[in-house]
RNA sequence: GCUCCCAUCGUCUAGAGGCCCAGGACAUAGCCCUCUCAAGGCUAGUACACCGGUUCGAAUCCGGUUGGGAGCGCCA
């Protein structure tokens, strides 16, 4: 069967992949990101292929421009892929809605085993049939009402109109076994299982099906997924095994849960990649802090991609659930901010910085205050203080100021008409007039130049004032 | 209900029987530096969920308890 190689080789060479399969139904969770960053590490630290896998065989809640929002969100992050939906190759393509050919395929090989038959329950039947099970205190599994049907039981239903969904016969009494590369060793029951479906009714694959065939027909060779799937994994191993493909190896990690130890939940802030982004947090925020939830490496500074691919340990992947905690994030997002290129700083403060100045300004500015922002809106009350007009002063602040009193103050505006906004001009004769230094000195200038007590760094902060603006904030209380 | 996963400082984690009265990073507190804040330097406190067992010896192995999570969908 062509396209459902699974022995490497070809044009890749042999070499392995790894794949990050997002269902476009909404934006990118966090937990699926560092699903999607520690799967782009995987392959970038061994040289595998990383692959992009869109999986919208759900035409209901499957949008185009969700698709888009997850390929944005992915770039911004800087996880670019190998292969794609807007990257295909020949094993493409990576759209689940346009391989349907592959999976009718598969399909005709299961029906012809006998491991697939089509089931005529009717969506209320079988949740009926669940509710009856769970009542009883026993799993929710599908009874298996369908599954010995006779040829002309087959032909009546069908003659009634009732379109099957297709399922996968179980085998009785088998032991399904894999190691797990983070959990070690796994080993499930088959009488566990209850017949699933392969085919909706409609004809397009479930995820079981269609998810385990595309791994395998698109050369997956280690796949990183969520918890979630622990237990579903035996169900796709039965299927590879029916149709004598080579399952990947698989590994689960744990959950992403919120500080409260529960699921991510909206309550408890942000959980979404488009959030953080548009609340102005970096990518390189996200990604250094979610390299650490539930991986260990030896590096503890700042890491870009690269150096992160290098770091990246699968062996070192956590067993046990982990916390997202904002205050970590910040803790990065700091690093981040302040590692920024004036270019790119000036693109992610964005409005905030008003329109119609030059480019020295902009730098000046920048240069000022950005070692004391974290996010863009930190950067705006500094808007005011560089190029706004006249400052409001809080009490304990005039009262700073009637302590230096009105020579201080004079002897430090004439120091700024004739140097400009040169601080140490303006220090020297301050301190020449009153013979302050230290906090006596620089506090009453920083109230009268900034209208507050704390913020970044004086000289750049007056450096990137407009001509002038330190003579007449200092004249003001001559 | 059944099956499965998990459990170390506030947070992320190291730890695969003695190297651990548990190490690191971040956070927190104090001090230093300093015009403030930030940065930087130094110092400090805080953790093996619980109960049994195996062993000369257990955070590490086994059993149980408790707590958390997932799966059992014509969602993925």
């Amino acid at each position: 069967m062509s396209g459902m190689d699974s022995s490497g080789g070809g044009a890749f060479g042999g070499r392995g992949a790894t794949r990050f399969a997002p269902s476009p139904t909404g934006e990118v969770h966090l937990g699926n990101a560092r699903t999607a960053l520690f799967s782009f590490l995987l392959a970038r630290h061994s040289g595998e292929r990383f692959l992009l896998r869109i999986e919208d065989t759900d035409s209901e809640r499957s949008r185009e421009e969700h698709t888009t929002a997850v390929l944005e969100d992915l770039r911004w992050l800087g996880l670019e892929w190998d292969a794609g939906p807007d990257k295909e190759d020949e094993r493409g393509p990576y759209r689940q809605s346009q391989r349907g050919a592959l999976y009718a395929r598969c399909f005709e090989v299961l029906e012809r085993n006998g491991t697939a038959y089509p089931c005529y329950c009717s969506p209320l039947e079988l949740e009926i049939s669940r509710k009856a099970q769970l009542a009883a205190g026993k799993p929710p599994r599908y009874a298996g009402t369908c599954r010995n049907l006779s040829p002309a039981q087959r032909e009546q239903k069908r003659a009634q109109g009732i379109m099957p969904s297709m399922r996968f016969h179980v085998p009785l009494g088998r032991r399904i076994e894999f190691a797990d590369f983070v959990h070690g060793p796994q080993s499930f029951l088959s009488d566990d299982i209850g017949d699933f479906v392969i085919l909706r009714a409609d004809g397009s694959a479930a995820f079981f099906f269609s998810n385990a065939v595309d791994d395998a027909s698109m050369g997956v060779t280690q796949v990183l997924r969520g918890e979630d799937h622990l237990t579903n994994t035996p169900r796709q191993l039965l299927i590879l095994e029916a149709l004598g493909l080579k399952a990947p190896s698989y590994g689960h990690i744990s959950l992403i849960v919120g500080m409260d130890g529960g699921p991510l939940s909206k309550r408890l802030g942000a959980t979404s990649v488009r959030e953080f982004r548009e609340r102005g947090y970096l990518p390189e925020a996200l990604t250094n802090h979610l390299f650490r939830l539930g991986h260990s490496s030896p590096e503890h500074g700042f890491l870009t991609l690269d150096e992160m691919a290098r770091a990246f340990d699968p062996t070192h992947l956590g067993r046990a659930p982990a916390r997202f905690d904002v205050q970590q994030l910040n803790v990065w997002q700091k690093e981040a901010a302040h590692r920024l290129p004036a270019e790119v700083a000036r693109r992610w403060l964005g409005s905030i910085i008003p329109a119609g100045l030059d480019e020295s300004a902009v730098s000046a500015f920048l240069a000022a205050v950005l070692p004391n922002v974290v996010l863009p809106e930190d950067a705006r009350p500094w808007v005011d203080v560089v190029f706004g007009g006249p400052l409001a002063l809080a009490a304990p602040e005039e009262q700073v100021i009637r302590d230096a009193g009105s020579d201080y103050f004079a002897a430090a505006a004439g120091a700024a008409a004739e140097s400009g906004n040169d601080l140490k001009a303006i220090t020297a004769a301050v301190k020449a007039a009153t013979g302050r230094k230290g906090a006596e000195l620089y506090m009453p200038l920083r109230v009268a130049l900034t209208g507050r007590a704390h913020g970044p760094e004086l000289a750049p902060l007056l450096k990137a004032m407009p001509p002038g603006k330190a003579r007449e904030r200092l004249a003001r209380f001559t």
